[in-house]
DNA sequence: GTGGTCTAGACCACA
DNA sequence: GTGGTCTAGACCACA
């Protein structure tokens, strides 16, 4: 499991490792019980304070994608990976239409944007570690929230 | 010139006030030489703080894009619009790409994140009056949300 | 809107505070758009930490029973009076079914754990400061529990 | 001599079993000079980790409910069973009266407790192996509380 | 003034 | 060793 945090991007620290410990069960790079390395380890291999990460697993918790062992750490719950594919079209959703609803209004137009897309995708392919990812429910848009914002 | 300012979106408000006042630039919305609204009076119309205003018209102010004119107000800049243009299509680039990265790092692939943005485009295209824009998000994706940026 | 905490009876601060806000939201002690006292004050109030306060508040936030007013405090949301009456009856059952299994379980009889609960209810009856309560709803045993003890 | 331990009932393991032993003495089920299981064994029956074990054993000899034979182990004392009667009414009349506390600060009403009360009674009642408990002194409200919560 | 986030360091229950 | 909680103090955006 790899992060990679940038703390002056906007998005909370905790918030970052919420959804990429989200992203990496949806993945399946992190299975149902399996453990999650410890607050403190953590902290240390991203140089962030440990509270920090406990916040992180404590919303995960909340978002039933973790589960305590008591004593022993955090693990993945059963049943998360379902969840997480769910969550992580939702929120990759949301964020997508944020972005083109600000271009749009911008005025930008819709071909414009989808090659700027387009470019992005074929640049980002190459450099992007997509591990294998499963298949995906490509049903229905945004479907659940864990936890509302 | 119409804002639509989301409160809960992670994006400071003083920034999208930036970044819409920047927009409306580009598209022509706003010429150089246009007094933009007052602070108070805008603040009114946004029911936002005016120190808010205050602070991304300073911005602008410092980004070349506005300039005051000694008891008056403040006007966009000549030269505002080819640089703001530019700087349009970085800003939506740059969030584009932060978007793109976050969803194939956690696993999307790359034709589903496309099928998405052309979804959205198009549910978009018809609710977003692209120029002298007003009526915001229609479409009711993304119900709720774990985590927003 | 009085607390009253005890540091050391088992039950976290900010859990405490939890309930006791859910709780003067369903008795309509604290209504919908009320403000809460804030962070800062209510830790000096009740001689707490208000990072302590602030995770109470932010458990509240994500149970809805609390949202942020931008700049000027918490306050309570649309509709939580409602949910909060559940979310009473539901922690109130709980930790309720935790007792008497206890003690029927530690081998109590039906009959006699019931004087004592007569007992009790009486001798507090007079104590407690019951404020005229609204109406609740008998429906469905713990129906939901946006808090568990 | 069973325990059913809930790791997630914001009691401490320890206190958890403390508790049950000191119920199942005041019960019979427990007799002075009986040996309680070791250490290691109870932590294998019930999964837990044998310092937990030996933490709660600590603080029942320190309560006199048991007392080390030396190479034999541990045993229930002589004169343990009055006393955990008397302790057994204590706690459990303690944590109701908390409970009851809580819903009538809470604004439920005191009828609505007893038909809560009432009904769980009867849906626990069957479910509990109500071991022939002994007829129970009746007397004084929370005489003695050897262990809080 | 308000809440949100983060750091640093402490103590507890449990393994 | 593990996570959970709490304190103390800092900086930020916003009113």
């Amino acid at each position: 499991m790899f992060f990679s945090i940038d703390p002056n991007n906007g998005v909370a620290i905790y918030e970052q490792i919420v959804r990429q410990v989200t992203f990496a069960v949806a993945e399946g790079t992190l299975c149902p019980g399996q453990l999650l390395p410890s607050v403190r380890q953590l902290g240390q291999q991203l140089a962030i304070n440990p509270n920090t990460i406990a916040r992180a697993y404590q919303q995960l918790q909340a978002d039933q994608v973790i589960e305590t062992l008591r004593g022993r750490g955090l693990a993945v719950c059963a049943g998360a990976t379902e969840r997480c594919r769910k969550v992580r079209r939702s929120l990759i959703a949301q964020r997508l239409r944020s972005v083109l609803t600000e271009a749009l209004h911008g005025g930008l137009k819709a071909e414009e944007i989808e090659q700027i897309v387009g470019q992005q995708l074929h640049s980002l392919a190459g450099s992007v570690p997509t591990i294998g990812s499963a298949p995906e429910d490509v049903a229905s848009d945004d479907a659940v929230a864990m936890a509302g914002e």
